[in-house]
DNA sequence: TTGTAGGCGTTATCAT
DNA sequence: ATGATAACGCCTACAA
C-alpha cells in the first residue's frame, strides 16, 4: 500500500504546475484543450483521486450527511427507516455526498451527538425523523443555523411551511385513502378501521383518510367501525377480533401499519380483505395489499431540500401509492 | 454560525501554545499537571473541538469504517444486516470509529466504490457482508493490503483460518442444533427441517445441524423430513404443505429463516410448533421461537479484529442462542 | 492560460 | 515541560 498519489505528483507528470492539474478538476473551462487532455491523462495512469480530507480541510465543507441510526425498532414495519436510508445513500452519492451514520440514547444524548459532529466538522447537514413540535433537537439545530431536514412534518406546529424546518413527509391520509376507496370499488361498505391510539399527527391523519372517504360514501356507524392498537402483530389480532365480534357483517379492514394488518389477517383467517400500511416485505411475502410510502421519492426530496439553497417552498409531501395484491392467507 | 475555535484559540486563552494545546489531548503525560488543568479549562470555555478533517489530513487515518447498505432486500430477515449494522455504529463510537455507507450494484461497481474510498482517504477500514470464495471484492483488498473483516465466513475457502482474511460468522449449525434439540426435550421425535436449496455454505450448514442433531437422536428416516425452498413466506407455506402431505405425524418443523417458518405456520395454521431462524421483529410479534443470531457480539468481533494488531485468530464464530416462545398463531 | 504564494487546523520532530 | 517549525494535500486569490 504505497502513498496515493496527489497533486504535486499529477503536475510533475504532466509538466504543469499544481495550479493546473486543480483547475483541470475543478474549473475545466480556465485551462486550455491540450493541457487539459495531457492533465488527465496523467490522472488517469497515476490513479490520482484527491484527497478528501484535504479538500475538506480547505473548503471547509464535508459534503458528508449524518442521519440517526434508530435503536433496533420492534414493529414489523422497522425496515421502512432502513428502507429510506438505502434510498438515501444511493441518491447522495449521485449529487455527491456522503452519508455518515450515529446512534444516541434519548434526546439529550443525540443534541450532544449533533454538537460532535458539528463541532468535528464531519458533517453538515443533518437528516432528523420522527420529529414534533418543540422538538430539542430541531430547536438547537435552527439555533445554530445548521442545515437539515426532517423525514416527518413538525405535527403541532403552527406554520407548517416555516422555511426554518425543512420537511418531507408522506400524505398518509391520501395513502388510507386511497385504500378505502379501493375497497369500496370492490363492493364493500362496511370497511373497518385498525388505526394507533389518537394523539399522534400520523395516527390521526391516516384515520382521517379513511374517515373522510367512508363519510363521502355515505356509510353510517362510523364510530364502530374504529379499533385503536398499539402497533404490534397481537394487538391488531386483538383489535380485529373486537371489530369482528362488534361488526358481523365486517366486510374489510384498512389499517395503519403492516403489523396491525398482519394482526388482523390471521384473526380472521384470511377470508377478510385486509390493507396494510408501508408495504414492507411482509406484505409482499403473505400478498396483502399496502400503501407503499415511496421512499426513493422521500429520499430525492430531502436530497432536494438539503442542496436547493433557492427560496422555494421548504417542504415536500410526497403522494403514496397502493400496491394491491392478493390475500393468500387461507 | 461563527467560527469553529481552534487550537490556535485555545492556546492563545490558555497561555501557552498550540502545540501544548494538542499534548494536552494526545499526550496528557507529557504535560505538566497545573497547565494541563489551565489548557482543559479553555477547551470546555471555548467549546474546542478538534477538527476532525485536519487531523485526518495531518495523520493520514480517517477513523471510518466503510459498509456497504445492500439493495432493499425482499426477504422477512431483512432487517438482520440493519440490525447488525446498528450494533456496530453504536459500538463503533466507543472505540472512536465512524461508519459511512456506500452502496453498489454488483461485485464491479462495489470494487468501485471501495476505490473510491480509498483513494480519497475516506475510509480505512471495511466490513463485507455476504462474501465468498473467491470473491473479487475481498481479493482486491487484499492486494492493496486494505483492512477489512467480512460478516461471514469465506465458504469453500481451502483455510478459512487465513489471517488474510479476518471474519466473524455465527454459528448456524449450532443455532439449529439448539432449536432441534429443544424440539427433542419438548417431547417431538418427527422434527422436520425446512432449509434453503443445497450448495450454500450457510444454508448447507444449517441443515447440518438439523441432521446431526436428530441422527444422535436415532430419528430414522430423515431424508422424507426435508423439504427445500427459496427464502419466502410463501415458498415456506408450499414447503409445509408438501412435507406435511408426505408425513402426516409430523409433530414440529425448524426452519432456516423466519421468513420460512412464517410461511410454515401459516400452512399448518398454528397447530405445529415451528422454530425460525434470525428472531426478526415478525418472530417476536408472532410469538414464535427463533434462533438469535447475537447481532452485538458480532458486531464488537468485527470492531476487534478491525483495532486489534496483535497477532492472535483473526476470525470469531458467534454461538447464537434460541429465544423460546409459545406459538399465538392459532 | 498558467504559475506563485499562502493558509485551512492539526500533529511530529526537534530544539530549548 | 514547553515551544518553534514544518508538513499533511488541497484550493483560492493574485500575479505573470
Amino acid at each position: 500500500m504505497s502513498r496515493l498519489p496527489t497533486v504535486t505528483d499529477v503536475a510533475e507528470a504532466a509538466g504543469v504546475s499544481r495550479q493546473t492539474v486543480s483547475n483541470v478538476l475543478n474549473a475545466p473551462d480556465r485551462v486550455r484543450e491540450a493541457t487539459r487532455e495531457r492533465v488527465s491523462k496523467a490522472i488517469e495512469e497515476l490513479g490520482y483521486r484527491p484527497h478528501a480530507s484535504a479538500r475538506r480541510l480547505r473548503t471547509q465543507t464535508s459534503s458528508t450527511i449524518g442521519i440517526r441510526l434508530d435503536p433496533v425498532s420492534d414493529g414489523i414495519s422497522g425496515s421502512i427507516l432502513d428502507r429510506f436510508l438505502h434510498a438515501l445513500t444511493e441518491q447522495a452519492d449521485a449529487v455527491g455526498l456522503r452519508v455518515l451514520l450515529y446512534t444516541a440514547l434519548g434526546a439529550d444524548d443525540e443534541i450532544r451527538q449533533l454538537a460532535r459532529l458539528v463541532d468535528g466538522a464531519d458533517v453538515d447537514a443533518f437528516v432528523l425523523t420522527s420529529t414534533y413540535y418543540g422538538d430539542p433537537r430541531t430547536d438547537w439545530l435552527i439555533e445554530r443555523g445548521q442545515r437539515f431536514v426532517t423525514f416527518g412534518r413538525p405535527w403541532g406546529i403552527n406554520d407548517m411551511t416555516d422555511p426554518a424546518h425543512a420537511w418531507v413527509d408522506v400524505d398518509g391520509r391520501d395513502g388510507v385513502r386511497q385504500a378505502t376507496e379501493h375497497l369500496l370499488e370492490a363492493g364493500h361498505r362496511r370497511i373497518g378501521y385498525i388505526g394507533w391510539p389518537s394523539g399522534s399527527g400520523t395516527g390521526d391523519d391516516r384515520h382521517g383518510g379513511w374517515a373522510e372517504t367512508l363519510r363521502t360514501a355515505s356509510v353510517p356507524d362510523l364510530d364502530g367501525l374504529v379499533e385503536r392498537a398499539e402497533d404490534s402483530v397481537s394487538a391488531g389480532t386483538a383489535a380485529m377480533r373486537r371489530l369482528m365480534s362488534r361488526n358481523p357483517g365486517l366486510e374489510a379492514v384498512v389499517t395503519a401499519s403492516d403489523g396491525l394488518a398482519l394482526g388482523a389477517l390471521v384473526a380472521a383467517s384470511g377470508t377478510t380483505p385486509v390493507v396494510g400500511f408501508d408495504n414492507t416485505p411482509v406484505a409482499a411475502s403473505l400478498g396483502f395489499s399496502s400503501v407503499d410510502q415511496q421512499l426513493t421519492a422521500v429520499a430525492s426530496g430531502v436530497l432536494e431540500l438539503l442542496t436547493d439553497s433557492t427560496n422555494g417552498p421548504r417542504h415536500r409531501l410526497i403522494a403514496p401509492e397502493l400496491v394491491v395484491r392478493e390475500e393468500t392467507l387461507r
